[in-house]
Order: C-alpha cells, then structure tokens, then sequence
DNA sequence: ACAAAATATAGAAGTCTTTCTATTTTTTCT
DNA sequence: AGAAAAAATAGAAAGACTTCTATATTTTGT
C-alpha cells in the first residue's frame, strides 16, 4: 500500500478513539500534565500513559518532563501536514489516483 | 463522553485503514461500481463488501444500485462538515475544552 | 539514603477488527 | 424459468485494541 496511505491512517487511527481525540481537544491550547487530563476521565493512570504513548508514536504529540511530571502538547506542524493531505485526499484534483491506471 | 468525540472518532476510526482510505481517494473524482475497486487490491468481494458498510455506516460514503453492480460516491457534504470539525478540534479557540471546569 | 509522587512497563482478560470460505440475494439476459 | 454476474450475508479464525492490576522507574524533598 502507498505509503501516504499507511502513514496517515496511522494518524487517524490514533485519533480515532473518542478519549484520544478529547485529549488532542484539551491539548489544543497549550500543554498539559498527565495528572491534569487524567483527572478529565474515568480511567486509571496506565491507561493514560498507554493512550498518550500511541499520540506520540502517531507524531501527533510531544512530550517533556518537567521533575517528576510529563508534560504533552501537540505537535502543531505534524497535525497542519495532516489536516493538508486528508484535504488533499477528500478533494477532486487533477493528480487523481483514479485517473492511472497500474 | 461528549457526542462531537464520539461522532468525529466513528469517521476517523471507518477511514483509519490505509485500504479504506485509498478509497476514499479513489471515490474523490466521482463515484466507481465495486468491482471496479476491487481491481485495485487483493482482497476478495466479500471483504470489499464489509469495508464498504463501514465507510456508509460512518456516513463517508454514499451507494447507489444500477442493475447488477452498486455505485458508491462519498458524502460530500458530510466529510466537508467532519474535515470543518477537525480543524477545529486541532486548533486554539476561545471555547477551548480546557478553559472550562467541570 | 529513604519515602513519596508521578509516570512507565509487564502481563493478562475481554472485546473488536480483519479477512477468509461458503452461501444467499438481486438483477439481467436468453 | 434458468443461468450468469454482482454484491451481500453468515460464520469462523487470527490478530489487534482497550483497559485493568501489579510492579518498576524516575525524580524530588527530608
């Protein structure tokens, strides 16, 4: 499969589980710690850290410590590229890849 | 959990798969009978077929019966609407999920 | 150095997803 | 009506995902 394909579903699939996208929400405006969006859900501290290992591994969240907390914000530029090619891949456009044939 | 992430995430997890997006880019020119997209992988009818039912189940796509074969086209007005959502999810604002207590 | 706080890792259970084979349904053409 | 073509459904197996409990690691303050 074409690798824009596999690296963009990689994004989607990460924000495509409701807490996830919520954390992207909440992070939309500035970095926050884990124990700050845990306290926003009904789910153990594991499973943050769980959740926000897949953000990251998508690229589409950064990580610092800061003494004993992390702290996460997005990572605007990766989200931007994003947000382009799925327009890219909604839109009409000359380059369509109905357009080849293999 | 709030219905905007539950709706947006049911979009992104149906286009989440490499293959089902590669559709979604191959439908962006106009609408293709499923055999027609079938040629493009090596998958069998049968798992086309459910594939399908999943981007119609998240409103991404739309089918049509013509005879024998069904058409499918996306949703235009829906995946407008959903990349609208997105972007603001991703982005600042001044109602930001995370100025509120709750 | 030790205790406490914050986060990460390991491992397991249950659930959901993917994709197949076999079969059925829908429609057309003879 | 019967055969053929296109697509849908049923059911099963394998793999991936979610989320927990228990435990380890990292860092700070005493």
């Amino acid at each position: 499969m074409e690798q824009i394909y596999t690296d963009t579903a990689k994004v989607l699939k990460a924000i495509s589980d409701p807490k996830r996208l919520k954390i992207v929400d909440m992070l939309s405006c500035g970095e926050l710690c884990a124990c700050k969006i845990l306290e926003a859900f009904h789910i153990t501290q594991p499973t943050l850290s769980h959740d926000m290992r897949v953000l990251i591994e998508a690229g589409v969240v950064i990580d610092r410590r800061d003494g004993k907390n992390i702290y996460y914000s997005l990572n605007a530029d990766r989200l931007s590229a994003f947000h382009e090619t799925l327009k890219h891949i909604f839109e009409e456009k000359a380059d369509c890849i109905c357009h080849r044939k293999e």
